[in-house]
DNA sequence: ACACAGTTGCAATAGATTTGCGGATGCAAT
DNA sequence: ATTGCATCCGCAAATCTATTGCAACTGTGT
């Protein structure tokens, strides 16, 4: 009924709670989440852990979701809704996020580049920058 | 004795033979390496493990040594010798990796959005391009 | 309602990284 | 060279994140 489920069955895939729920919760979120953050965030009955990443792989291999990988422990997940393309900021010392949507962002030079000294063909890219933000530079660069 | 003692004992750490190993075995890999490759190109005996993290720890800490976050289940390592920012390409499917040397990355206009928009001082970025290499593209594209 | 493929919870397992602890080692001061 | 203290190391146990096997359950087309 949804956007979601629509998109699931496009791809010939049964649509369940789990998944419309993850699509719905990922895009209502402004950073991208761990599995763990996900499950929280489902309302009661929670899913299995298993089945969250079970779904996230599915949706992975979709395109509806993309992983990020930040310096952490955990991956995190993101809705790979169109053309939603990010970049990011974290906090060296406290861990915040932000991210941002990367207009104009071009750096096709560099993607032709590869494609002569390597033969690779870039889909994708992912450019996080890493600092300190203003509430951890202000209590002495330590958190 | 090499340029790996001195900067340890600059900054004020025992010199091990361990330190000094994980700083030459980085310097002499044009990929990142994780903790599992690294100890594995070790001399024997081979350290523990734990060991391994342990001084990757506190090279980290001192600046010696930088965290790759590629999409993978393990982080990697790579040394911080002064002026070798990197970029690097990854083969979506069968997790090849290519690095290149970032000559001229000018993001300091990005940079300087992001102390406008969000406060934060950028101390560092990563790059990282994905893609299909030549032979999985070959291979169609399902590696 | 029926049949089948695909999904889920649960428990077990794998793999990466961290931690506690007692015995070794690095290093600076005798 | 010996001593003393801080730090490090190996080893085993513990944590965490993510994956897998299996039997019961659900989604979807007929
Ligand atoms: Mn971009
Ligand atoms: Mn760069
Ligand atoms: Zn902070
Ligand atoms: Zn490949």
């Amino acid at each position: 009924m949804g956007r979601h489920s629509e998109a699931l069955r496009r791809l010939g895939r049964p649509v369940t709670r789990g998944r419309e729920e993850i699509l719905r919760i990922l895009e209502e979120s402004p950073l991208p989440l761990s599995s763990r953050d996900l499950r929280e965030r489902f309302p009661d009955p929670k899913p299995d852990a298993a089945t969250v990443y079970r779904n996230l792989a599915l949706l992975s291999s979709l395109g509806l979701v993309r992983t990020v990988a930040l310096h952490e422990r955990s991956r995190r997940y993101e809705a790979a809704e169109g053309e939603n393309h990010r970049h990011r900021v974290v906090c060296r010392s406290c861990g915040r996020i932000e991210a941002f949507p990367a207009r104009k962002c071009d750096l096709s030079r560099v993607e032709e580049d590869i494609r002569r000294r390597f033969g690779f063909t870039v889909t994708d890219h992912s450019l996080e920058f890493f600092g300190d933000c203003p509430e951890c530079r202000r209590k002495g660069n330590k958190g």
